[in-house]
DNA sequence: ACATGCGGGACTGCCCGTTCAT
DNA sequence: ATGAACGGGCAGTCCCGCATGT
C-alpha cells in the first residue's frame, strides 16, 4: 500500500494501477469492436464480458454502466490546459475558440475519425444521446469555472453561467445538425459557428 | 367511420378520443403522487399501473417510457405560438425573450410551483436528466425552424443553429445552476439572463 | 351467406373469398419480404400489419399465429392426390418414393429455391423449428391415413403408424442434417433416403 | 482454481453446486405440482418462482423458458450407456429395442406413471408438443452418434440418419396414436412397433 | 362485421447487493 | 480481502386472446 494516495491525475507507476488501466482498456476495446460489428443495443454486457475475459461484475466495477464507455472522453483535460494557457488579454469567447482550434488540430486524422464515428454513434442510440446529458452540464460547469478564473467572478454569476451555457449550446446545436456527416470537418464549423455567435445574436 | 379526419390537436369529440385523454391524465396524476410520496426509483411501473386501474403494458402504451411521464411538457406548443406572434421588428432574440415572459406569467402560481417541483425532480434523478436531451433537442430544433421563418433563413443554417443553441444553453445553464432553489422566481432570472447574454459574450 | 358452406378445398368464386385470399396473400407477401429483409424475430406483427395496411388484430384473423405464415405449405394436397394415384401393385414405400419425386419434380426451379430458403429460416429459427412439430404430426396422420387406404387396415394399426413414422422421420432426419446446404438437390438427397431406408435398417 | 474440473455428471461437492442442484429441483417439482393442479397454461412464471420462492430471474437462470421444466429429460443419458453396452453382434436397430426395454423395465411403476403423465401434459399443451422438436432432433442426433460410432460410418452419413430419423420417427408416432392412454404399456407397445419395422416397411 | 384497444404473460437485458471462494 | 458467482428486481418488448365500440 502506498503511503500515500496519489492525486488522482497521476498516471500511476504502482503495478495495480497499471493492471487496472490495462483491464480497462482491454473492456474498452472489445466493446468498441463489439459495438461496431454488431451495434450499441445488440451487444450485451454479459458479450462485452466475455470478450474482455472478466466477469459482468467485474465489468460494473470499471464502468458504472454500459453507456459510459461510450461516453469516456480524454479530451476535457486537455481542453482545460489549453484553455489556461490563452492569453489574458483575450475574451473567453476567444480564448475557448482558440483552445478548440488548438485541441481539434493537435488530434491525428485517425484520431478524428475515431471521435466522428464516435460521435455519430451517440447520435443514433437514444441510450447513450440521453447519457450524454450529464457529461454536457458537466462541460458548462467545467467552463464556468474557468470563464471565472479568467474573470475574477464567481462562477455563480449569471452572467457566466450564461456565457458558458451559450458557448456549449452553440457548440451542440451546430454538431446535432442533421447534414454534418459529409462535411468532412468539424472543426471548420465549430470555428465557424463560435465566431460567428456574436453577430448571431442578432438575428 | 368519422366523414372527416379531425386534426390531430383538436379536443376530439368521439367517446374513444376521451376515455384515452382521461385514462392518460389519470395515469399522469397517479405517477406524480406516488413519485412525490416516494420518490421516483421507488416507485415502479406495476405500482403506476396499479393506482390507475390499469395493467402495465396499457402504461406503455400510453408513455413509451416511465420518464416520459415526467417529460411531458404542455408549455412547447403555447410557446410557439406567441413566439410568432412578436412583433417582426424585434430581433429573434428579443422575441425569444418577450415570449418567455409572456408565458411564464399566464401561469398560475400554482402552475409555477408544478413545474419548479418538476425541475427540482428531474435534476435529482439521474435517469431524468438523461431522458432531458432528447426534449432539449427538440427544443433546439424547434426554436432553430422559429428562428428560419423569422429571418428567412435556412433552418440548417449555422448562424440559426447557433442561436438557438446559445439561447436554449444559456437558458439551461442559468436553470441548472446549483443555487437557485432559493431564488423564488425563475422567470425573473432566465430573463435576466438572455437580456445580458450579448454582453455576457464579451467577458 | 351461402346457402351451402362450400367443403374448404374448393377454390370458390365468391367475391368474399377472393376478397380474403387476396388479403391473405398479402400478409403473405409482406411478411416475408419483411422476414427476408431484417430475419423473423426482428420482425413484429405490427409491421407486418401496417406493411400489409390493415389492423393487427386482422392479422391475427387470417393467420392464428406468426410462425403460421412460414409453416403454410401448399404441397400436402398435391402429394396426397399423387400419392393416391400410384398403381396399387406398389409398396407403400415405393408409392411414397414415387410421389415425393413426382412432386419435387412439378416444382419449378424458383419454387424449389424458395423451399430451400423457407427451410433454412425454419432451420435457424427456434420459434419455428417449433412450431414444425405439429405439422409434423400432421404429415404422419395424413399418410397413415393414405397408407391405411392403400392396405385396408386401420390407420391405427401399429404397422401403419409405424411406417408413417419412420418415412416422416427419416425424411426429416436427413434433412435437418447440418450439411446439406451445398448439396444443391434436396430431391436427390431424400430419395436416396428412402430408397435405403430398408437396408440402413440392418446396420 | 480447482485442481481438475469434474466431468459435468458427477454430483459435485462444492456448496454451491448442492445448492444449485437443490433450488433447481425445488423449482421442477413446484412447477410440476402446480402444472398438475392448474395446468400448464394457467400457471405463470411467477407463481411457480412464488411457490420455489425464488425471484422470476431467477427462475430463468435455471430454466430458460418455462417449457424447458418439462422437456427435462433424465433417461437420455442413462439410454446411452445401456446402448453401448449392448454386444456388437446384435444389428443397431436390435440394439436399440433392447435398450429400449432395458431402460424402460428399470423404471419404477411410479416412475413410469410420471413418464406417462408428463407425455400426456405434453400431448395436450401445444407450446410443450412444440417445445419437444427440439428435444426430438437432439435425440436422433444423440443415436445417429452411436450408431455412427458401433458401425464406424460417419454421424452424416445418409444411411445412419435414415436410420436414427426413421427409428425416433415410428416411436414418436406410436406413441402419438390417438388412442394409447388405456394400453396399460408403452413398452410392450413401442417394442411392438420397432420390432415390426422392417416388416412395416413392406406394407 | 370489423378494427381498435386492453389485459396479461413470457422473456430479455441492465444493474446492484450479497455471498462464497481463494 | 479481492474478485467472481449468484440472486433480486425492475424496465421494457412482443405475442396473442378477448372485450368493446363504431
Amino acid at each position: 500500500v502506498p503511503p500515500a494516495q496519489q492525486s488522482g491525475d497521476t498516471p500511476g507507476t504502482g503495478l495495480r494501477e497499471r493492471r487496472r488501466a490495462k483491464v480497462r482498456q482491454e473492456i474498452y476495446r472489445t466493446a468498441m469492436r463489439l459495438f461496431h460489428e454488431q451495434g450499441y443495443d445488440e451487444t450485451t454486457v454479459q458479450q462485452i464480458a466475455e470478450g474482455a475475459v472478466i466477469s459482468e461484475s467485474t465489468f460494473y466495477r470499471y464502468f458504472p454502466t454500459k453507456a459510459d464507455i461510450v461516453m469516456e472522453d480524454e479530451l476535457d483535460p486537455l481542453f482545460v490546459s489549453t484553455f489556461r494557457a490563452q492569453p489574458a488579454e483575450l475574451s473567453s469567447l476567444a480564448a475557448f475558440r482558440a483552445s478548440l482550434l488548438s485541441v481539434l488540430s493537435t488530434m491525428s486524422d485517425e484520431g478524428q475519425a475515431r471521435q466522428r464515428e464516435r460521435f455519430a454513434l451517440i447520435l443514433s442510440v437514444p441510450d447513450l444521446r440521453a447519457a450524454m446529458l450529464d457529461q454536457l452540464i458537466g462541460g458548462v460547469d467545467l467552463l464556468a469555472a474557468e470563464v471565472a478564473l479568467r474573470t475574477g467572478r464567481p462562477a455563480t454569476d449569471t452572467h457566466v453561467r450564461a456565457l458558458a451555457g451559450a458557448v456549449v449550446g452553440a457548440s451542440i446545436a451546430v454538431m446535432f445538425s442533421t447534414d454534418w456527416q459529409h462535411d468532412a470537418n468539424l472543426a471548420t464549423l465549430l470555428d465557424a459557428a463560435i465566431t460567428a455567435l456574436p453577430d448571431s445574436l442578432n438575428l
